[in-house]
DNA sequence: TAGCGCATGTAATATGTTACATGATTTC
DNA sequence: GAAATCATGTAACATATTACATGCGCTA
């Protein structure tokens, strides 16, 4: 997930590893703060794969390697971007790609939540069967994580609710 | 830390490693649903570790290993659920000690989620000072995964009062 | 007899962290 | 002149997934 951040922090301007940080801990920080050891060898992967180029140069007696994005480096990002979100894959890849949605129409981000919260309707009902069936077996710790992982899933979808709403009114 | 949650199943009696399977599915799939890739190397580690014993036999033609856990994984185990909870380390680690609480004295299972309470308090500061730092230089999306951050925290910091509570009653 | 459920396991791959190594400039 | 910040990078380790390989027993 780290290399559609990076290509989207670099969608805005030129960048060095260093910076990358920078903007994730003042940025991003909440659902993803990678740390050096992931971000310069994903630089490095992204170049090789020719989606970004780097510059190497020297500022204040300082050696800095500055990357630019590249038009097939854009593709890959919005291509990423319009992937619909799978929300089962931990909140915080659906943040990532919400964190970036201004870089797609209006009415795609719109769709793209709207669908998220179809699926997490039909997961919220799977949820309730099984508690139903586990409710006689499970001690209060045990069943508490379901009614958690139910209450959970009930306050995400309230606030992508909400977060829709206000995204079709402005 | 499947490795934990594969002891605490052991606690209650011997299991195979697709028996560990099948109760995850039916029991914490919510926040812990491991492939048998990662259960099988896992049981192999925690023998080589003398935490568990196998035990091979043939059930109806069919060959199993049966798995039970030492004193020593006893040990180990509760070692781990005795350790703070770190918030930080995404909310399935947290829900995988919870599920396994009732191991614990019911005092220390209540100064464990007091703790984490206060420190989870402490970083929605922490987000809510952010806020104020970049909410004039991020754009709509960017600014609401951060009002995600404050608003999933508040929730799950809610949950855990309402269940410390019902703790505290019972 | 085909397919499903039970049962175990490995190899390749993905993805990341922590700790370390290095060295310059800026600030106190 | 010490400490913090800027800046890049590697090696070892941790942790898990996916896909594959194997084979038995039961049921329709």
């Amino acid at each position: 997930m780290i290399k559609f951040v990076i290509l989207g922090f670099l969608m805005h301007k030129e960048l060095t590893g260093y910076d990358i940080k920078q903007i994730m801990i003042h940025s991003t920080s909440n659902f993803m703060n990678a740390s050096f050891g992931s971000i310069y060898p994903a630089l490095d992967r992204l170049e090789k794969d020719g989606l970004i180029t780097a510059t190497k140069i020297i500022e204040k007696g300082k050696y800095k390697k500055v990357y630019a994005i590249h038009e097939t480096g854009k593709e890959v990002f919005i291509q990423w971007l319009e992937e619909p979100m799978d929300f089962m894959k931990s909140y915080e890849d659906i943040l990532a790609k919400i964190f970036f949605y201004g870089h797609l129409p209006k009415e795609k981000a719109i769709r793209h939540i709207e669908h998220l919260i179809e699926d997490i309707h039909k997961k919220i009902e799977n949820l309730e069967k099984l508690e139903t069936k586990i409710k006689d077996i499970a001690d209060r710790f045990e069943i508490s994580t379901l009614y958690f992982g139910i209450d959970h899933l009930k306050f995400v979808v309230g606030w992508y609710g909400r977060f829709l709403n206000d995204l079709k009114k402005i």
